[in-house]
DNA sequence: ACCGGAAAAG
DNA sequence: CTTTTCCGGT
């Protein structure tokens, strides 16, 4: 059940997450609650980054994807819950939750379709970034993600759905994440799902987690398995203190 | 279809 | 806490 991709890979959550996008870390902490649960935008990531099934596809903008399929959508979502009764007025319900918190927001008119806001998605469940990007430096994501530059939306629906690139971030080693945040304009260690087809995408998660061109000299040996409390800054702000900068600087040095 | 309140679940 | 469930309203 683990991925047997490297030897300092944390042991991801189930077999099923061995085909996840995210590494173990990048869920919800043991310390919080609900830990080890799925997300549904988790989900809704792991099946658009699969691209099987043509139940969801990414959609015409940069993060926007349609539900092709609602109810499959919804029965797949409950099977992975173990909600038997789960269905689509549910899980849109679900989905407006996400409005709030800006992670999500609906794209009017177009039916079936929402958009992903990847800056705030990162930046809510890698607050630890935010730092990054109020201490001056870019903060890569929203650079990648906002510049879009180099995205050019599917045309025809004919193409495999996973044309488009998710970049994510596969593995910030702690040491990495709050020393000397980008320096030089250097990448941090994105896994970048660019798959000409679904496939290649098991390749990817099989990457150490970071290559030698990444260690800067940084203490990186293993990744914090067990002690998930040394993960504590990652902690979920509070929504009344979602833009409470200072709020996360002080919860922040606890690594 | 889509919205968001209310309550309850886990 | 994040949904799940239910539902009245557009």
């Amino acid at each position: 059940m683990h991925c047997s991709c490297s030897s300092n890979m944390g042991p991801l959550i189930s077999p099923y997450w061995s085909q996840m996008l995210f590494p173990d870390w990048a869920y919800k902490p043991a310390w919080s609650q609900g830990s080890r649960q799925v997300q549904l935008w988790h989900f809704l990531l792991e099946l658009l980054g699969r691209g099987e099934g043509g139940v969801i596809t990414w959609g015409g903008e940069w993060g926007e994807f349609v539900i092709q399929d609602p109810e499959r959508l919804a029965k797949l979502w409950g099977e992975r819950k173990g909600k038997l009764h789960m269905n689509y007025d549910k899980l849109s319900r679900a989905l407006r939750y996400y409005y709030n918190k800006r992670i999500l927001h609906k794209t009017k008119g177009k039916r079936f379709t929402y958009k992903f806001n990847f800056s705030k998605l990162i930046l809510v469940n890698y607050p630890s970034l935010a730092s990054c990007h109020r201490s001056g430096n870019s903060l890569p994501f929203s650079r990648l993600f906002s510049e879009g530059s180099h995205y050019s939306p599917p045309v025809n629906r004919a193409q495999p759905s996973v044309s488009h690139p998710l970049l994510l971030p596969y593995c910030f080693p702690k040491s990495l994440l709050f020393s000397q945040p980008n320096p030089n304009q250097q990448q941090f260690p994105f896994l970048s799902a660019l798959p000409t087809s679904a496939a290649h995408i098991s390749e990817f998660l099989c990457l150490p987690p970071f290559n030698s061109s990444l260690h800067h000299g940084q203490n990186l040996t293993s990744w914090p398995t067990k002690h998930s409390a040394e993960w504590s800054f990652n902690r979920v702000p509070e929504p009344s203190q979602m833009d409470d900068r200072e709020g996360q600087e002080a919860r922040r040095q606890k690594m």
